[in-house]
DNA sequence: GACCAACGTTCCGCCATATGGAACGAACAA
DNA sequence: TTGTTCGTTCCATATGGCGGAACGTTGGTC
């Protein structure tokens, strides 16, 4: 079914990217721009999307988009509640900022944020996706994938977003190796051109690494070698939090 | 497009009773049979719904769905953390369940819970929408609409949860009044049989009662003017609720 | 063990309807 | 003014969604 096909990919597209318009749909979903047209009429009228509050001509999604699919954040809330004591921890102890973030299929997206003492120019919005091979919250979790997930979240071109960025397999697969043997993932300046991190991952009840938590800083406030001190007290707090959740 | 149509529909009836099977879907939305299931497999192949994790043979949400419109939760989200604080006040001082929902068209969805002392037999599940005119949530809100948006609320044929829900429009427009002027809505058996409850309205910054917060208890052991003798405490927790909103 | 109801699934011919190129007026920047 | 990009409308084409009918399977009942 093509229609719906392109109507649930551009639902994703403009909760990621709201609020926006038709043509930039059009580019982006690589459909006819008459097309995307159609098919945010239909959303419109079926009242999942509407024009933004603030700029009018485009589209963001609406409330009855969140209470349409709020059930399905059963699961999160489950690692929410679980995640968001030790998070405050980690922020009170560091000052930093500190993330959580899920997997799904080869990217992650951003479930909670604290912002730390400093709070940073820029923030990177909830809900948000990312790569999962240029942020240590990613890299987490694909050290401890099995193989089989963790080819098919390697195989496609890996996007370069910054200078630092590993984009080389082998490089990436060494560095795997070394994150699973110390349990703790970094990224200098991988994903954000002046932004260090430290992540762990989290593991579900089966001891899949579902999600990932990390503290996120400035180079110049946060150099590598904190990152690296600090990677035990993410290892714990994670191991705490997949505790809460096998418990809970 | 029709395709599409059908499609969301499904997508929200799956939020709101999952897990469930082809069968049951094409009977709630009418559609045949064949046209579900092909629907279901479309929303499978997008990944948005996947097979029951306890219940193998029927359909549930999948965390793609949750995260494709996760950002449209931004606006529960600021209404969340304002009310989540004042609800817990509200807990401890009555030792009652309260709950948070908002108003989507003619019916409201139930955002957050916060279980009393004594947790109900059948607590209402988050994210499950239930009537407007049965509830103190629903009337405390409807009381305070504009006239043109109380009609599109109320000339459908309302249902009758229990014997004691009114579903004549004079009787509840008379209650509407009184709500109005004492500023918080009851429902005393209306919408469960032996369960009693108050509610107020929360207003957004342009004054509009888009939410509202209950305490909901059993008639044995919260009687009618229980509920009346809480009704001001309410309305000052919807209140500050409602300056949090415009402040933050 | 035999029956029946309800389930999920597959098949197939018909024709409704989604498709997308082309052209439009409006808004904005250079 | 000119050129670009925006959102929107039109229309002939043929793609692909539609739904009745029939299938195999499961689970409950007598």
């Amino acid at each position: 079914m093509r229609p719906v096909h392109s109507a649930l990919e551009i639902v994703a597209l403009i909760g990621q990217r709201q609020p926006i318009g038709v043509s930039a749909i059009a580019r982006d979903t690589g459909l006819p721009k008459t097309t995307a047209h159609r098919v945010l009429q239909t959303l419109h009228a079926a009242g999942w999307i509407e024009p933004d509050a603030n700029d009018g001509a485009n589209w963001s999604l609406s409330i009855r988009a969140a209470l349409a699919v709020g059930s399905a954040q059963r699961s999160t809330r489950q690692l929410h509640g679980a995640a968001f004591p030790i998070m405050e921890e980690l922020r009170n102890t560091t000052g930093e900022s500190v993330y959580l973030a899920v997997r799904d299929a080869d990217t992650l997206a951003l479930i909670e944020r604290l912002d730390g003492r400093n709070p940073l120019a820029h923030a990177w919005p909830l809900w948000q996706r990312g790569p999962l091979h240029a942020t240590s919250l990613g890299k987490s979790m694909l050290a401890h994938l099995d193989p089989a997930e963790l080819e098919s979240c390697l195989n496609a071109t890996l996007p370069r977003m910054t200078r630092q960025t590993k984009t080389d397999r082998a490089a990436i697969e060494a560095e795997l190796a070394v994150t699973r043997a110390r349990g703790f993932a970094t990224s200098f300046r991988e994903n954000w051109p002046n932004e260090n991190g430290v992540g762990a991952a989290i593991r579900n009840s089966r001891g899949e690494p579902t999600a990932a938590i990390s503290i996120s800083a400035p180079v110049d406030r946060v150099d590598e070698a904190q990152c690296i001190a600090w990677g035990p007290l993410l290892v714990a707090a994670a191991r705490r939090i997949s505790l809460g959740l096998t418990r809970g």
